[in-house]
RNA sequence: CCAGGGGUAGCCAAGUGGUUUAAGGCCGCAGUCUGUAAAACUGCCAUUCGUUGGUUCGAAUCCAACCCCCUGGACCA
């Protein structure tokens, strides 16, 4: 694979690229470049980290990225999330890497770091820090949203430490490329703002599309409110689909979306297609009744949404071939967890704790 | 530590001794209408008011202690 071409791979699931010459760059000089991804372990997953990541994570890897897993123990007990028990969220990180395997993540090609495990030492507090000093308290306050929060919720001092230990992090573990999704870009841009006063290595930022909750958009104040407030959320089991859920589930979920017809924008019902189910499927296949045309089968989701603005296609039978399809993909995941022992039981004590936002 | 203010459903919020078996709004759920959803309309959605104890025939409402949050101050600089 030629650096153009590698770059032509991560344009194909990124939503934006941070720079993308310096990614050409970037892969002209090295031949294994370190991306990290990282998220919270809390709660179940649903389809965005199962199925999207899960895409996402290959992509990466057919380029020759080293790509570390970052599983941010301490900055969920921040966020008080499962009771702020750090012995629960790490439970839930393993909990978290199952579902990643079961997905079809070859976890033995990625390597796993555990936010509790760099944070032990004089070096990475001294980073901190150091990052602190150069970061403003009025920025500070301003990218706290990239931990989901809004104005409204009480801040803790815990809370302030975030931003800067989510930066020192992409230093300590000597990333070239960070790979996150839209609402982390204000920590990541920090990243690069502090790389270049301190003349440290200026990480890449590539930023994958939110997916959209089942809801669709909820207008807020902001546009950044607005695509925390719409996003599909692992906390909120009204936006979401999980990684578990059964045929009826994902049927009724489906069923309930919002799919305004003929628009595609804002549309989830669309986006899963988009997004999951042709670059996992390869297509979109739809069992249409005979009345309404019959069986239609769609290669791209260009073609999928030019058929569907023309009005070719009715939500309806959109909706059954994303539920179908959808199904597909999460059956081999709930079956995973049904047979592996350990899996299982992961996930039924996982599911036991009090999930909080 | 001191002085005020406050803690009512997932969220916002009214209610200050008995027509309150806690108003209203948002969210959510169910139904009607659409070949989906949304919108619109209809219905449902806190046996309980930070905790514990007390006063009273009767308490979210009064009293006491405690816990937590906010504002200001004191202390420290």
């Amino acid at each position: 694979m030629t650096p153009q071409e590698k770059v032509k791979v991560i344009k194909s699931f990124a939503q934006e690229i941070i720079s993308e010459e310096e990614l050409l760059k970037l892969f002209e000089e090295k031949e294994h470049p370190v991306a990290y991804d990282g998220f919270e372990p809390s709660g179940i997953a649903p389809i965005h980290f199962g199925l999207l990541r899960a895409i996402n994570v290959k992509k990466l890897l057919e380029t020759g990225i080293h790509l570390k897993l970052y599983l941010a123990d301490y900055f969920a007990y921040i966020n008080n999330k499962m009771d702020a028990d750090i012995k629960k969220i790490q439970r839930v990180g393993e909990y978290f890497i199952e579902v990643w395997k079961a997905s079809g993540v070859e976890t033995n090609k990625i390597e796993i770091i555990w936010a509790s495990d760099i944070m032990d030492s004089l070096e990475y507090w001294d980073r901190v820090l150091t990052v602190a000093r150069h970061l403003s308290l009025n920025r500070t306050f301003k990218s706290l949203t990239i931990a989901g929060r809004s104005q409204k919720d009480i801040l803790s001092t815990a809370q302030l430490f975030y931003p800067s230990m989510q930066v020192a992090d992409i230093f300590e573990m000597d990333i070239d490329i960070c790979q996150l999704g839209m609402d982390q870009r204000r920590a990541n841009m920090i990243a690069r703002e502090i790389a270049d006063k301190l003349n440290w290595k200026k990480p890449i930022a590539v930023h994958h599309h939110m997916l959209l909750g089942l809801k669709g958009i909820k207008q807020m104040e902001d546009a950044e409110q607005t695509l925390i407030a719409s996003k599909m959320s692992k906390s909120d089991p009204t936006s979401s689909i999980y990684m578990h859920d059964t045929k009826k589930e994902i049927e009724n979920k489906i069923r309930t979306a919002f799919c305004p017809p003929n628009q595609t924008q804002g549309n989830p019902v669309f986006e899963y297609a988009k997004y999951i189910i042709f670059p996992s499927l390869g297509n979109l296949k739809i069992y249409r009744a005979k009345e309404h045309g019959g069986y239609i089968e769609y290669q791209t989701a260009n073609e999928l949404k030019k058929a569907y603005e023309m009005g070719n296609l009715h939500p309806n039978d959109l909706k059954m071939g994303v539920s179908e399809s959808l199904e597909m993909l999460i059956k081999p995941v709930r079956e995973y967890f049904e047979k592996d022992k350990k899996a299982r039981n992961l996930y039924e004590e996982v599911i036991g704790y009090n999930i909080t936002r």
